[in-house]
DNA sequence: ACTCTGGCTCAAGACGAA
DNA sequence: CTAATTGAGCCAGAGT
DNA sequence: TTCGTCC
C-alpha cells in the first residue's frame, strides 16, 4: 500500500515539507477524505486492538464505522471544516491480484473463526475475527446513509479514491486531499493531511522544491521506491533512487543506463516484467469527477436510524444531534 | 562509510469519567 | 504441507 | 494521563 519509505526517505530529505498543523488552523477549509482507509481505521482500531470485541447492534451490524462518522463529523463541524467523503469504485485491474489474495485471506480467517466458534476456542475466536474484518456492503450501505442523515457530502470515484482525492485539491475543488497513503502526492494532490488527532500537512511543492524535481521526475521516484502498480529494481532503495533521477532526469533515461553500461546493470536489476509507463500513467490520469452529493441534517432520520435500527443510546444520539446543529445551523 | 534489506516489535479511533 | 493485518520505527548484518 | 466504554 502506498508508496515505500516514502514518509521516512521524505522525513529525512525534505524535512520542511511536512508540518504539523492544529485543526484550529483548517477553519473554513474543504477537505476531501479517502472514506475506506477512515472506516478501515475505525473497525480495526476498535474492533481489533482494543477488546478484541465487536461493536455492533443486535442483529449483528457493525457499528464501529458509524460511532466514527458520528465523532469525525462533529469534530469537523465543530472546527468548521466541509468534508466530502470519497468512496473507492472499481479497482483497478493493475490491483487485482492484490484484491483477491486479501479477500481469500479474510475468507478462510472467517471459517476459522466459525470454527473456533464451535470448539468454544475464545483465542482463537478473537483472533480470526480481527482478520476476517471487512467492510460489507452493508457496512458501507449504513455509512452512506448516515452520511446523509448527517447533511454530509459524499462522492463515489470510478476507481481508486485516493486518485480522485488528489484531482479535487489539483482542481481546486478542496483544499486538502486526506489520506494515510502517501500515494496522494504522486496523484498530484497540492496539499495532503495525514492523522486524525494529530494532523500532518503535507506540502507537494516544497515536496520538489526540497528535492529539485519536477512532478514528473516525483513519480518515477515513487515507482522507484515501490508503489503498489509496479515492482522495484532491486539493489534502489531511497537514496540511490533519488541520486538516479538527478542523475538521469527521468526513469526512461535511468532503464537506458543501466542496459547500456554492465557496472551499473550488474549492481541494479531490474525485473523482467517492470510496467513503469502503465504505473506512470495511472498516477496522472485525468480523473473524472462525479457529481457529489450534497444532503441536509436530518434529526429524524438520525434518530431512526441509530436509535431503533442500531442500538445506539437515545441520550447520546440526542446529545450529538443536539451540538451538530449547533454548530452545523441549518 | 554508506546503503539496502530483513527481521523484530508495537500500535492501531474518540470520548470522558476518574 | 498451508490458512496469522498493516506500517512504522529500530537494529543488525550484508553488499557495494 | 490512564483506562474502560462506545453497540
Amino acid at each position: 500500500m502506498g508508496i515505500k519509505n516514502l514518509m521516512k526517505f521524505l522525513t529525512s530529505k525534505a524535512p520542511d515539507c511536512i508540518t504539523p498543523i492544529e485543526i484550529q488552523n483548517l477553519n473554513g477549509k474543504t477537505i476531501a477524505k479517502d472514506a475506506y482507509i477512515s472506516l478501515y481505521q475505525f473497525l480495526i482500531a476498535t474492533n481489533f486492538s482494543k477488546s478484541n470485541k465487536t461493536l455492533s447492534d443486535p442483529q449483528g451490524n457493525p457499528t464501529a464505522h458509524l460511532i466514527g462518522i458520528l465523532n469525525n463529523t462533529l469534530t469537523y463541524a465543530k472546527n468548521n471544516i466541509q468534508v466530502i467523503w470519497i468512496f473507492d469504485g472499481i479497482a483497478p485491474n493493475i490491483k487485482q491480484g492484490t484484491l483477491d489474495k486479501r479477500n481469500e485471506s479474510r475468507q478462510k480467517n472467517y471459517e476459522m473463526m466459525q470454527n473456533a466458534v464451535k470448539e468454544d476456542d475464545v483465542k482463537n475466536i478473537n483472533k480470526h475475527a480481527a482478520r476476517s474484518l471487512y467492510l460489507t456492503e452493508e457496512s458501507i450501505r449504513d455509512a452512506k446513509m448516515l452520511l446523509k442523515y448527517l447533511g454530509q457530502r459524499w462522492v463515489d470515484a470510478d476507481n481508486e479514491a485516493e486518485a480522485l482525492c488528489a484531482q479535487m485539491c489539483k482542481s481546486g475543488v478542496v483544499d486538502y486531499a486526506w489520506s494515510e497513503d502517501m500515494d496522494s502526492l504522486a496523484f498530484g494532490a497540492p496539499k495532503m493531511l495525514r492523522g486524525n488527532k494529530s494532523l500532518t500537512e503535507i506540502s507537494l511543492e516544497k515536496v520538489l522544491s526540497s528535492l529539485q524535481l519536477t512532478h514528473n521526475q516525483f513519480i518515477d521516484l515513487c515507482i522507484l521506491l515501490g508503489c503498489d502498480y509496479c515492482p522495484t529494481i532491486k539493489g534502489v532503495g531511497q537514496v540511490t533512487a533519488h541520486e538516479l533521477i538527478l542523475k538521469y532526469k527521468n526513469l526512461d533515461s535511468i532503464l537506458e543506463a543501466l542496459s547500456s553500461n554492465p557496472t551499473l546493470n550488474k549492481k541494479y536489476t531490474v525485473p523482467n516484467e517492470f510496467p513503469y509507463k502503465l504505473a506512470q500513467d495511472f498516477f496522472s490520469q485525468e480523473i473524472n469527477q462525479n457529481p457529489i452529493n450534497k444532503f441536509v441534517v436530518s434529526p429524524k432520520d438520525l434518530e431512526d436510524f441509530l436509535v431503533l435500527q442500531r442500538a445506539f443510546s437515545q441520550a447520546k444520539v440526542d446529545k450529538y444531534i443536539k451540538s451538530l446543529l449547533n454548530y452545523n445551523p441549518q
